[in-house]
DNA sequence: TTCTTCATGTAATTAGTTACATGATTGA
DNA sequence: TCAATCATGTAACTAATTACATGAAGAA
């Protein structure tokens, strides 16, 4: 059996809640899922004629004026196959913050020169943010998409919330940071975390005191 | 001028602390900018030669037994370039996530399935912060690679460590929430989107009040 | 001296992106 | 009735991964 690629089975499990056209599909990949996994919309297209092949889909045409499209169910043994996979542990989160990288790599200049790379990244945040209340909203007043699947939802959500928050706050600190470059050590963010506490003041993390938190208050003052 | 990538600036950047052979490029892309950045080794044994091609980088070559090898450094061109790339605002983060996206379309299963996707994630944030603490431990004592570049290292470190934290919190959290699938509606994580507090309990997120912390506190008895 | 790990790449294969093409629909 | 946008793909191009190959150095 050939090997099948996270976006095949992310595919697979949107055929799991309903019956799709590619062209919904390729647009739910991206606004509802591409936070979390991000496909191209090429290839998603290809997408479910390979699964079709597989006999994990099934597709049945349907004609629009002189067009034809394709919409694309699942089959048994495709539901077979996502559980498969879903049993599987998946793999850890990957990042590419090109943002980040150039603050880490940031010798060559000033810290002025961060600041639009802060910006922008405050400005995602900020956009996700506006994102997830329009869905929390909708949730919440028990009229979201496939209402039944809340529970999942919102565990995902609760992640990229909280995610959309820690970008937030690490790039409003970071720009009041790079006033003071090249000056100042940033060793006061490794005493905290070999203290087992948060990085950013303003956070509790898992094992963060409030007396932590109390002391490094005063450094956020350019925060918001 | 060629369009250079994300990438071909990562190894610039590394360039422009100082000379390199294209193995010690490699293992520092992985080790020390792979958690921002990734890019497989094969890439980056193609990327200085084409920094060579462009006038950015340059090489000298050495004998090593029977074998030759090149070690690489920037150039003034180099530098330019890259001084050019750091006042470009930088990508916002780009997440893949397939233990997540296991949860979100976790429908074919009972709750259980994702707990080994659970497990994984919180597994690699322990590793992350195990590393972390070394890394926080040598900066701390004034000892870490490059010590001058400290305060560049602290803004990422902070990002990265916090980030690993959420992760951990979140997978402990989640596995409780899996615990009681298909029933719970999530409806509290969404109510706390609305309410501008952060999703996760035991967080406090920018705009959290402590009387949120103390309203959900209950619900973490699994966490730890 | 032989096994393992470090070091240094290349080649073949596979995956992914960008650009292009064109019909349907809707609103000004 | 014209422009804009939605819908539905394909083809050409580029990038990335995996597998392979082999010498050096150190450890058993």
């Amino acid at each position: 059996m050939a090997k099948l690629s996270t976006r095949s089975y992310a595919v697979l499990g949107l055929l799991a809640i309903r019956d799709w056209t590619t062209y919904e599909l390729a647009w739910q990949m991206e606004r509802g899922v591409g936070d979390i996994w991000s496909a191209s919309r090429s290839m998603v297209f290809e997408e479910p004629k390979q699964l079709l092949a597989l006999g994990l889909a099934r597709a049945s045409k349907e004609q629009v004026g002189q067009r034809t499209r394709t919409r694309y169910g699942i089959t048994p043994q495709g539901s077979a196959a996502l559980r498969g996979w879903l049993a599987e542990p998946g793999a850890p989160p990957a990042m590419q913050f090109e943002g980040l990288l150039k603050v880490l790599l940031a010798d060559a200049s000033d810290g002025s020169a961060v600041l639009p790379s802060l910006a922008a990244a405050s400005e995602w945040a900020q956009a996700l943010r506006e994102t997830g209340r329009g869905v929390a909203a909708e949730y919440a007043a028990g009229d979201g998409p496939f209402q039944q699947r809340a529970h999942l939802v919102s565990v995902s959500f609760a992640f990229l919330w909280d995610f959309a928050d820690l970008v937030a706050r690490w790039a409003s600190w970071a720009e009041s940071e790079a006033s003071s470059w090249p000056d100042g050590s940033g060793g006061e963010v490794f005493r905290r975390a070999l203290a087992g506490q948060a990085a950013l003041p303003g956070t509790t993390g898992s094992r963060a005191s409030a007396a932590a938190r109390t002391g490094t208050a005063a450094r956020t003052s350019t925060a918001g």
